[in-house]
DNA sequence: ATTAGCACTTAAACATTGAGAGTGCTAAAT
DNA sequence: ATTTAGCACTCTCAATGTTTAAGTGCTAAT
């Protein structure tokens, strides 16, 4: 079920690479200069009109070129995985400098994301982003609880993940450290191996039964394990706003302040990779295919980081939807499949 | 030794006052219409030649206003605060409420730190900044060991300042929980109250001497603790870039670019901030008065925060040099008093 | 010492113009 | 039945000129 003939397909192929590398519209002359379809300017006047009328390409004003919509975005990438072009002019050898780098960060997952963006946004000249995984559905393999003060505890957290969270809890009367000792080990028991959501529950029906049985020491576990495993969102990491502040797409004020508040925000985007991050593989999200929030005139490529099955954060490109994805995905590509076989192999 | 006469010193006040409200050059018939001299502006103009040829003011075209240089700024800056003209416009209440709001985080500094710095670009409409303090600097208060693999260990330090970092670490062979504990043991009794840098060149002199010795577990002991103390920089938090490109300062493109880099690199505002945190009080940096690194048409308003004597932390805002100065004073005057008191009561 | 008056400078706002690029349509050519 | 050449038309953009408003410095009068 081809909607588009083989010849109009080629064309609108075309106008998508050529204006995503010169980044004017592009006209009918200048495809026949460009690229050699042994047609005239008026013929492809005709099908360029046809992909107007189709939703793939669009005019800013009656006498420019024509620009891709985001639907011809689509198209584009779409037959660029097809055609898997993806021999990208990166040096090889300037990637691998860039991940040994990484390498000995390798035990610290957030740092190692925060860093990753650097080399992402270095590479592609776009935003780098990347997220660690969401704390709720990370799965406990340690908590560990230390005095911190007579009347405070420091719980350290160590998740299959890689994360080490810590927290700082009052605890009303005095607790030595043998008691915290104690505890640990019982919460150990009870729940390493269960996702933090999975252990809100629990303990939500343990303090239930065990009300009766009024243990002390168990209730007071309960109480801590339940106030530890309160965090904040996962983290969102995000480099290189200087970075594409040097691209001619971005030099309108508006525009910028739009980044801006998107990438200061967080939270839309966070919502955005939070649903791929259940997918597998490279996505690619162009500018208003985003339902909820609308990225106007930006595109993400993103792919999830996995350890074995478990996903451990997404890494990813956010930039103009004129953006050269054959790089892009390429970047995005090698730098998950780096970082997921480096955790893996931790 | 006054410089300027009374009259002129007012004038001088008076167009900086103006500049900074109405942001556009401020020529000699303003001045007499906002301000009430008793003088004409033929005679207010011979003054403001003055003050230009004494370097307070400058045109940016031979047919413009005058608008204040660096050092005007800075007469401005002194003599508001000589006349303590720091009744600011804002409720009290409202600063009250964001800052209730951080009370919750006062265990943990760096993101009680980080969300300070929302709270102060909110107010000013600047950028917030905050920095945690160096490393290097702190006093390690406890240092703990936990078995994280069966060939890594985690390394949480406590510090004096109420820092907690934590720190994977491989190790050879394999060691017990048990031998943790006492290898921990031993390293607080040694270094406990002491500086990291000081522990640092403490182990070096223990390494030379115990060598002798021989004793396994102390010198394993020592080459945790090294490894454990190596720390990337003190951490700068940075909010409003959204905030602050609404400003109508920051329209130049080329502007925006320069804020851009700064405060993505970071590097330059912490050396900055470094010099800052060993004064007392607010300080005001006004454009190039910063040697090192020239923050052109910047300022920065910045206080350390005192736990006792000990800084723990720097907070400010940065802003063009066109700021409201009184209100950024005022601001970040009692954010740092307020965190101050907050952590000390901790 | 101060001020009124005036010639001079400059940026910014506005209007006009022409070149250039690209289109759609029609009629001719393949 | 496609494809193409030709042409009138539209629209942007850059260049140019014009006007306006604000502000200055200087000189002479107060």
């Amino acid at each position: 079920m081809q909607i588009l003939s083989e010849r109009s397909s080629k064309i609108l192929y075309a106008v998508v690479q050529s204006y995503i590398n010169y980044l004017d519209p592009v006209g009918s002359r200048v495809v026949t200069k460009r690229y050699s379809f042994g047609l005239s300017p008026a013929t492809i006047r005709n099908i360029m009109a046809d992909l107007e009328e189709m939703g793939f390409l669009k005019q800013p004003h009656t006498s420019a070129g024509r620009v891709p919509t985001d639907l011809g975005y689509r198209f584009y990438v779409d037959s660029l995985v097809k055609e898997s072009d993806l021999n990208s002019n990166i040096e090889i050898e300037i990637l691998q400098g860039l991940y040994r780098r990484l390498e000995i960060l390798k035990n610290n997952i957030e740092l190692l994301l925060s860093e990753t963006t650097k080399s992402l946004s270095m590479l592609s000249h776009y935003l780098g982003i990347a997220m660690s995984p969401t704390p709720d559905m990370t799965t406990l393999r340690k908590i560990n609880l230390l005095k911190y003060n007579t009347d405070k505890v420091a719980v350290v957290l160590f998740t299959d993940e890689g994360l080490i969270k810590n927290k700082v809890i009052p605890i009303d009367p005095e607790i030595s450290q043998k008691d915290l000792n104690r505890i640990a080990t019982y919460l150990n028991s009870e729940f390493s191996g269960y996702t933090f959501d999975e252990i809100r529950i629990k303990i939500l029906k343990e303090m239930s039964r065990e009300k009766i049985r009024c243990d002390h020491l168990i209730s007071k576990a309960m109480r801590i394990c339940r106030e530890a495993l309160c965090f904040p969102l996962n983290e969102l990491f995000i480099s290189g706003f200087s970075e594409v502040l040097a691209l001619p797409d971005f030099t309108d004020l508006k525009v910028i302040r739009e980044l801006s508040k998107a990438v200061e925000d967080k939270h839309n985007i966070i919502k955005i990779l939070d649903k791929l991050s259940e997918t597998e593989g490279v996505q690619v999200v162009i500018g208003s295919e985003n339902e909820p929030f609308e990225m106007k005139k930006l595109s993400l490529v993103a792919s999830p980081c996995m350890e074995g099955d478990r996903p451990v954060g997404v890494v990813g490109i956010i930039g103009p939807t004129r953006m050269n994805y054959a790089k892009a995905i390429y970047i995005v590509e090698n730098t998950a499949k780096f970082i997921s076989t480096m955790i893996t192999r931790r």
